[in-house]
DNA sequence: TTAAAATGCAACATAGAGGTTGCGTATCAT
DNA sequence: ATGATACGCAACCTCTATGTTGCATTTTAA
């Protein structure tokens, strides 16, 4: 074992993990993400157009998916451009699999229980 | 097109998709669903055991996840077993490739783009 | 039968998310 | 130079998510 005991790992991990998913846990901030999956980088008044809300609201969204890590802005004149970074995507791709790999390993035990029961 | 216009489609499609996010959107849920991930059902106290919270809290965040269509409440004696649905987790996942395939289309359309303007 | 276990329901508290408005500043375009 | 564009900052508001406590109800087990 190392300094952290693997159960504080596992708890540091959710909490990322958890972070991540509650910035895409908004349809706001999700339909930002849609729009930003072109790859092409956009501004915050770009951003706002088709949004119901006000640009200082968008900007406050922004600001929750570039703290997660999702997007990235960089100041290019008068302009503030966001752009998606596709790495927290991955992470959860990951977990994901994850959990649906527990899943299988459960059902796969279950079923040798039972074929193990027939004999 | 339809009744509804894609738009409307697409909007309704990013208001679910949310709805799940944000459910896996708070570290106690994601544990809850870390321990349910093994397949077994379990009850409420059970999953309570090693929360930092009460039983209320628990059951609330459960409520949670079973809005979202996440997790599976039954009912049997005194206890309330719950169990995961991987269903949802699917869906999540195809969100996800949809935006990577997005990312990666717009990625090859700049490719072709460069590679042109170099002939 | 009776104490313990598991849960539900309801009232309550509070911090924070999400939104708006107002104003100031920097930058672009003409 | 000057109006329009894009943005940041800060104050403010409101609602809801998260959590607690208290009490009642149902089941289980000795």
């Amino acid at each position: 074992m190392g300094a952290k005991s693997r159960k504080k790992v596992l708890e540091a991990q959710t909490v990322k993990y958890a972070a991540i998913f509650a910035a895409l846990g908004d349809p706001i901030r999700l339909a930002l993400v849609n729009k930003l999956s072109d790859g092409t980088a956009k501004s915050i008044s770009s951003l706002t157009d088709g949004t119901k809300v006000t640009r200082q609201a968008v900007t406050k969204h922004l600001r929750v998916l570039e703290d997660a890590g999702l997007v990235q802005g960089s100041r290019i004149g008068r302009e503030n451009l966001f752009e998606l970074d596709l790495r927290p995507f991955k992470d959860m791709k990951d977990y994901l699999k994850f959990v649906s790999n527990q899943w299988d390993a459960a059902l796969l035990r279950l079923q040798a229980f039972v074929e193990d029961d027939d004999e």
